[in-house]
DNA sequence: CGGTTTTGACCCGCGC
DNA sequence: GCGCGGGTCAAAACCG
């Protein structure tokens, strides 16, 4: 999937977004590769119904902005010397390269709810976090792990005004294709179920020591940029009682690898007669469940 | 071992 | 010129 790039979202923010929802959305809604078609299907496709029924409480990780309209709004900084800022990382020694001037950088910011915060699929790798003046909420500083090389920076704060927004901006562009792996799940050995003695983790009896800036939420790597899904499925697992000190979130949730494409369904769609309503065993044959979670648990909590 | 996060220190732009 | 605040570095710790 190379249509997964940044940096068709950030142009897509910036050259022609009169539909902030739509721009961010772009690299969900521009591959081939669709999930979120689903919908569309089961507007006329009365046996999908369960279908969707199924799917739903899963939209906001694959596509949060359609499914819970959790990207609020979209803004747009404009980039000011987005060009000098290229000559200006390559030319300048390592002193001063790194200080990047934010006058000079090309910036675009989105605010996503929670579980947008890994919506965008690159590896981000945190070098950073200082707590904002005026904000009660620490900024998180990432850059992408991808490449050496790439100088793409994000950061992300929590809106101090609605603390369910993050303020996520995009800073620079990558330099080379997306990892094929999505990126919270990829090469990482952190970014996935902090464990509970694991400073900075989720759990309660952390001994952390909170600095006057900290808020409820330690920081935003709780909510985490590269996980924010993880958590919320933390969350639901303890509202469920079904965690355990063992659970470990499975690399294969919303692995867009795994999850049938359109085509498929379009196949499955169009069952052979007296297939009838066995649709849904269908599916679930040729695609067992591995594309969001491996706990039937949760699927039927899902219907 | 190679990846990550954490966190204090440092650097530097900007406003006064 | 000075101080503040934001952005980054880098060492240490963590993790599988």
């Amino acid at each position: 999937m190379d249509g997964w790039d940044l940096q068709a979202v950030v142009r897509g923010c910036i050259n022609d977004a009169p539909d902030p929802i739509r721009s961010c959305c772009a690299p969900l809604t521009a591959v081939e590769y669709d999930p979120l078609s689903f919908p569309e299907i089961s507007e006329t496709k009365t046996v999908l119904d369960e279908l969707e029924k199924l799917y739903r409480p899963f939209y906001s990780a694959l596509h949060p902005v359609s499914a819970q309209t959790t990207i609020l709004s979209s803004s747009i900084s404009v980039p000011k010397e987005e060009e000098q800022e290229q000559k200006h990382s390559t030319k300048e020694p390592a002193t001063k390269q790194r200080r990047s001037r934010k006058n000079q950088l090309k910036r675009v910011v989105h605010h996503v709810a929670a579980e947008g915060l890994c919506s965008d699929m690159w590896a981000w790798r945190k070098y950073g976090q200082k707590p904002i003046k005026g904000s009660p909420y620490p900024r998180s500083y990432y850059r992408c792990s991808s490449s050496k090389g790439c100088s793409a920076r994000k950061q992300v704060e929590r809106n101090s005004l609605d603390p369910g927004v993050f303020i996520v901006t995009y800073t620079s562009e990558h330099n080379h294709s997306r990892p094929t792996r999505r990126n919270s799940l990829a090469g990482s050995t952190r970014s996935k179920f902090p464990s509970p003695q694991k400073k900075g983790s989720f759990s309660p009896s952390s001994s952390k020591v909170l600095s006057p800036t900290t808020p409820l939420v330690e920081s935003i790597e709780d909510e985490c940029p590269q996980s924010a899904n993880m958590k919320n499925e933390a969350e639901q697992m303890e509202q469920e009682n079904v965690g355990d000190d063992t659970f470990d979130m499975p690399d294969i949730i919303f692995d867009s690898e795994l999850f049938p494409s359109l085509e498929d369904f379009n196949e499955l769609a169009e069952p052979e007669p007296g297939l009838g309503g066995c649709f849904l065993d269908q599916l679930l044959d040729n695609f067992p469940l591995p594309w969001f979670i491996d706990n039937s648990t949760t699927v039927s909590d899902g219907l």
